[in-house]
DNA sequence: ATTATTTTTTAAAATAAAGTAAAAAACTGA
DNA sequence: TCAGTTTTTTACTTTATTTTAAAAAATAAT
């Protein structure tokens, strides 16, 4: 369930809002002064707050920057003023969004749907990868170029997968190793150099002139997602 | 550095909002039809895409749509009519902001740097050199000249690594050596003037009159932040 | 301007790293 | 167990990089 700090000093706003928010099935607190967001802030996990820039006791300004100091929390800033010059105000202490009033309930749905997705999308673990016509698929355990589906060994599957969770980045003969043995165990020089030929053969078009899986000579493998 | 793709088919728009972004110093690409955008973001690496609903060829609701199959990159949707925000939430596509026509440039550029932040939030931290065109991160093990990858060897790349980190200082010989044989093993003076000449002639606009890499007569090498 | 010193350039030799194929070893599942 | 598959090792080839050496060029000093 998300939960929402809604901080506003017009009850109306509060009120009417609030309701919009339960019937897209969120769970809302409402604060209706500057002075105790912080301390209801601290009091339960919130997903994301909507935060009015004219309070009494407390600007927003203030509480976003507060926030900002000890939380990467969602903000959305709301103020009554259509001046861009709040807006940059805003959105330069931390803020993360900003509507002006009065708004439209379903467009600030939509940014609060939109941000709650982009924060949590690094939350959840991604299962699937593409890389150019190479789609990989960690739940089925699949790895497809072109819509086909390629047959790969285990160690060819986890060393394309930590090649690929790090694309443009050189990884190690010695990461890959751990990759594939599970621990710190010694094989060979040549161990990771062989799985790399198989899986080239697989994947590549000429595994010749590799394109997709570049040699970063004394260094490792990189995946390159461009030039 | 922070590369972004615009598209939008007027011109005029493109034309002095990606001045804007430039003056900002991000990287712009900007293409003005629906139709060539997929490809072009598979070519290059972007970090953020802003997107114009009305596009010839292709609509940007389809185009996000494409896009979010296969990335999570931020996007930024621009409407020329409020009441369309609407209807992108509606079709929930998946873009992270929406701004609507005529935009404020302050205002974009605001979003975009809050989106950024927050997207850059979750990607590992950048170990990053930048000095003039010249582009080295330690990550990915690479190194660009206005933009193009630069293929160095090893010892290159720990050569220009140590002279970066300390611009405007002369380093001697030895540390360099130092640099690129992990100890004090002792290598012949000669060797670190032909990596350098190497180094040169791949960094160096032109190799037999070097501006990035000065020679300092009898100590070593410096990297000249001033020319 | 001449000489001594240092750096750059060139090219060849030495070394190091990566690629490959094939055989051995280790698994896996009927 | 044993046949098939995958992984690791070995030995060898190929390729790229680093080092050396020596000549040419540039710089500094007298």
């Amino acid at each position: 369930m998300v939960n929402i700090l809604f901080v506003d000093d017009d009850i109306a706003i509060t009120d009417s809002f609030s309701a919009y928010l339960k019937s897209e099935s969120f769970y809302v607190t409402v604060v209706n002064d500057g002075v105790s967001v912080i301390e209801m802030f601290k009091k339960k996990e919130f997903d994301l707050i909507i935060l009015d820039i004219m309070l009494p006791g407390k600007t927003g300004i203030e509480i976003c920057k507060e926030i900002r100091d000890i939380s990467d929390i969602p903000i959305i800033m709301l103020t009554a003023k259509t001046e861009e010059i709040d807006k940059i105000v805003g959105l330069e202490i931390g803020a993360d969004d900003y509507v002006s009033k009065p708004f439209s309930p379903r467009e600030l749905i939509a940014r609060i749907k939109a941000l709650l997705r982009r924060a949590s999308k690094f939350n959840e673990e991604k299962s699937i990868y593409v890389f150019g016509d190479i789609e990989m698929n960690l739940k089925q355990y699949s790895v497809k170029k072109n819509r086909r589906t390629l047959s790969l060994t285990k160690s060819e599957f986890a060393i394309l997968h930590k090649l690929i969770e790090n694309p443009d980045q050189v990884v190690t003969r010695e990461k890959l190793m751990k990759v594939i043995t599970g621990f710190d165990k010694y094989i060979f020089d040549r161990t990771i150099d062989t799985h790399i030929k198989n899986l080239r053969k697989k994947i590549e078009d000429n595994p010749k002139k590799p394109v997709i899986i570049k040699t970063v000579r004394g260094v490792g493998y990189r995946l390159n997602k461009k030039i």
